[in-house]
DNA sequence: CCGTGTTTGATATAGTGGATAACAATTATC
DNA sequence: GATAATTGTTATCCACTATATCAAACACGG
């Protein structure tokens, strides 16, 4: 028999084992490393990890900061509106809205021309917790992109990004 | 009265007036166009998507064509090893592979040496569909993004992101 | 050996994000 | 003025993620 001169012991780990025969081999990534979207999803997680490291101290998710931004650049819009922009359903706006009005971040005020819709509005805590956030993300975040990438990658990498997210 | 010449008639549509106005201006993204992580998501979103369309005939998601990739690359592998790689908990990598070994594309197989274990590997169904599954990734979906990047741009992109994905 | 601790696959469960249907209030349209 | 459309909202569902826990099997120190 090809195993009677050193048939392996039940006690013999598996580990062990697998170290001598260097059995213990990192999983082949193989062509995954070569798919785009795998790559993209991968890199996504880790862009967004980051942000929210570095903008804890003010306990707000890119989706409350883009919120913020939004509002900030399009004073007078309604829900409908900020939303649609953000690739959000109404549906499930109206409890992102709720977060960040309950924290006095921001408000909703009836429109005075259709009294249906409510006018979005930054408050003055909603500024100025933007105005940090925004420190945060490009003296933190941003700026350890651009250092892993240097300003040229970054600015070449975020052409081919938007190109993807318009024309795709 | 400034509005005195020509008042706003209650009748006179707000969509009417807007145009009328300019008033309808697209909501203005301001700097989240410049903020990486938003656009990395929007462009990951459309991959998927995309990705969803090109190999709808196969009803793989990107989830379950990585792992059919994976299996293929690594015989002998167990299920904690594979999941592991992909980043996806024991305990949610279970459904996955119920639903992808029910369809007869892969399969567990007890492990001899440590009976806790199944080893995972493809069927001949398995191998078959995912041999399709990438002729139709390939011709489809990575030769689109061929298209809208050119061969540099996509070997550019994929570089700064797999940088991003390892070393963030 | 044997008891203790660890690992593996699995279950249950909870949280989050995204999607649809439906509703009241309001506005638009004819 | 009747009918249709829009706005914010609620309820609900599905997919994905995360944690705790469990039984079975294995590892290891005494």
């Amino acid at each position: 028999m090809a195993d009677s001169a050193k048939p392996v012991s039940k006690r013999e780990s598996r580990k062990e084992a697998a170290v001598a025969a260097d059995e213990t081999q990192a999983v082949q990534l193989g062509e995954l490393s070569d798919l785009l979207g795998y790559v993209l999803k991968r890199a996504q997680l880790k862009v967004f990890e980051d942000f929210l490291r570095c903008v804890a101290p003010l306990q707000l998710t890119p989706a409350q900061f883009s919120v913020l931004l939004l509002l900030d650049a399009n004073p007078g819009r309604n829900q409908t509106e900020i939303a649609n922009t953000l690739g959000i359903l109404r549906p499930n706006f109206v409890s992102l809205l709720d977060s960040l009005e309950s924290r006095d971040l921001c408000a909703r005020v009836r429109s005075a021309n259709d009294r249906r819709s409510h006018i979005l509005m930054l408050t003055e805590k909603g500024r100025a917790v933007l105005a940090r956030a925004k420190k945060l993300v490009v003296s933190k975040h941003e700026a350890r992109l651009n250092e892993l990438l240097g300003p040229d990658g970054r600015d070449a990498l975020l052409a081919m990004l938007t190109k993807i997210a318009e024309e795709f």
